[in-house]
DNA sequence: CAATTCGGGGGG
DNA sequence: CCCACCCCCCGAATTG
């Protein structure tokens, strides 16, 4: 039974549904019901929620005890689409591409909602990135979206593209409920070792005096110094440095170990403990941890290439020694599951380059196949200049060894060049799904004051380069954008298919395990220990089956290591 | 006064 | 090699 039906929430509580036929129009009559949650829980068979936006309506679902298989995310959709059309920057919410349908005057998107911190209360409001609708007029986007997948250069991958991308809307939703388990008491724990105790007053940072230990650094900067220096303010510790006969350009960490100075080691160890303070400290901890959970905002698709940020807390950001507070429940463990080597492999995939295919065709470590290949066992070597390639590196050892690369595995080469170069020339490249880049911002593509550009960094000369000869820093940077966002936009679209199967045999077992975090080419899923297990063989068997979705037949494989710990900082 | 930019450092 | 890609977050400095 596949059935597809359209669903709306109305403001009282209830429900606006209809099933939808092959054109994506109505295939029966709508129907008003009064209980939201009872219209959904009421028919099991339906295969996929046809809604406005999921981050509206799904968080009132979940709160009533109710998921969905799956789902069909408009104005996601339309996101995406328009991306695809070359239109990025035009109102995405369903309003506007109803307007657009009928020449009416497009409404613009309303401001996107702040971050709330530990807003327990926001969790179920609606996030509103909306303008209201009527039904039959949402029914209507709908159908011409399924036209204009039609219209796509892969229509295949685009629809692949926006079912995968409504699925992370349905994991974002389910983690912004199950929340990251944190203890609390083991991040105060860890607080105090590192910085010392807190001086009273404070919740927030600002105004409270500095921890103990981060006073005592301070002391020792200055007496290092012989006067009083902040070591927060870059122009006090580059002053105190020049009056040492030192010069600095910036405060920078490898600029300062570079240096022989008594300062430089508390200073270093200062800005160290600083940033925990600051960014991870007890004001963090306050606002973002609940009821031993930290419950970031995930926000799926949100940079360009389609990786996922969040809306507050930092979670994709959370420094290794923090880790240590992210803590299994008692019975239960993390299952911490990091794909191996995820971008050069999705390189070969989308490449098809048959070197870098064979390499990738393993589960073995990629950058030692690699070496062993083409860069006689130093592995270090490999990765740089796999790296260089794929980040468009201008100067450094990577580029005498990208010569190298390029001799053994040109087609993969040649595929970030052509990238690289459609930027350049201010055309749209694609990730292998479909999503697109922006345009370029600047209206012109040239300099700002036609201000000439000295040439390309030439350094010794490379065959097969393909930079035109005067390209103005801007170009490149473009090109150095479109070059990387092919591959990391790809590695994306793998990620999240990886995720979008990896719930789906969650559900399917029916286990108690619940994903509780994912960030790039990395998940973690908390589940009862004898779970464990299971977990682990269902996240290989995700990545496997995104891998075969995504790109086909394919030789390459998708791996991942896995650790089954009680504590995150254990993993790896 | 609030909003924006900068410098620095965390993640991938 | 600390450079190249995508981000978030903070406090201070600067700008409106």
């Amino acid at each position: 039974m596949t059935e597809r039906w359209a669903l709306a929430a109305t403001e009282a509580g209830g429900a606006t549904l209809a099933p939808l036929g092959e054109d994506g129009l109505p295939s029966g009559p709508v129907r008003h019901e009064p209980d939201l949650a009872e219209a959904v829980r009421d028919r099991p068979d339906v295969s996929r929620w046809v809604w406005r936006s999921t981050a509206e309506i799904y968080p009132a679902l979940l709160a009533a005890g109710v998921r969905v298989n799956r789902c069909y995310d408009i104005e996601d959709a339309e996101l995406l689409l328009l991306g695809h059309e070359g239109r990025l920057g035009e109102p995405r919410s369903a309003a506007a591409a109803w307007a657009r349908l009928h020449n009416a005057p497009v409404p613009a998107d309303p401001p996107p909602r702040a971050a709330s911190p530990g807003a327990q209360d926001s969790l179920f409001e609606p996030s509103p990135v909306t303008t209201p609708l009527p039904f039959d007029a949402l029914l209507e986007v709908y159908a011409a979206q399924q036209r204009r997948h039609e219209a796509a250069e892969h229509p295949g991958r685009m629809r692949l593209l926006t079912a995968a991308e409504s699925a992370g809307m349905l994991v974002a939703a389910e983690m912004n409920v199950a929340g990251l388990p944190w203890r609390a008491d083991v991040h105060h724990a860890l607080l105090t070792e590192l910085l010392g105790e807190r001086y009273a007053g404070g919740g927030r940072n600002a105004g409270a005096a500095e921890p103990r230990r981060l006073a005592e650094l301070a002391d020792e900067i200055s007496a290092a110094f012989g006067r009083r220096v902040r070591p927060d303010l870059p122009n006090d510790v580059i002053k105190a440095f020049a009056q040492a006969g030192i010069r600095i350009k910036s405060t920078r960490r490898w600029e300062l170990e570079e240096i022989d100075h008594p300062a430089v080691r508390p200073l270093v160890e200062y800005k160290k403990l600083y940033r925990i303070w600051t960014a991870h400290g007890w004001s963090w901890l306050q606002d973002w941890v609940r009821d031993g959970r930290f419950r970031p905002e995930y926000t799926p698709g949100g940079t360009v290439s389609g990786r996922w940020t969040t809306n507050g807390g930092g979670a994709l950001q959370i420094p290794k020694i923090i880790r240590r507070a992210v803590v299994a429940d008692p019975g239960w463990r993390l299952v911490v599951a990091d794909a191996d080597q995820m971008e050069p492999r999705v390189l070969a995939a989308i490449s098809r380059d048959r070197g870098l295919m064979e390499v990738a065709g393993s589960h073995e470590d990629l950058y030692t196949r690699l070496s062993d290949r083409a860069f006689s066992g130093d592995r270090d070597h490999a990765k740089i200049a796999l790296l260089g390639a794929v980040y468009g590196q201008t100067s450094g050892d990577g580029l005498k060894n990208l010569a190298a690369l390029r001799r053994r595995f040109p087609a993969a080469v040649a595929y970030v060049d052509d990238a690289a170069k459609a930027g350049e020339e201010g055309r749209l490249v694609r990730t292998w799904l479909g999503r697109t880049s922006p345009p370029a911002v600047g209206a012109g593509d040239f300099d700002e004051a036609g201000i000439p550009q000295e040439a390309p960094a030439e350094g010794p000369g490379q065959d097969g380069e393909f930079t035109p000869g005067y390209a103005s820093s801007n170009t490149r940077a473009r090109g150095r954008f479109t070059r990387n966002f092919v591959v990391q936009g790809s590695a994306a679209d793998w990620a999240l298919l990886m995720l979008a199967a990896l719930r789906q045999s969650i559900a399917m077992a029916g286990l108690r395990a619940e994903l509780v975090f994912f960030q790039h080419d990395e998940v973690i899923v908390h589940c009862p220990q004898e779970e464990a297990e299971k977990v682990t063989a269902a996240i290989r068997a995700a990545g496997d089956l995104a891998g075969r979705v995504a790109f086909g037949e394919t030789p390459v494989r998708f791996p991942f290591t896995v650790a089954v710990v009680e504590c995150y900082a254990d993993a790896k």
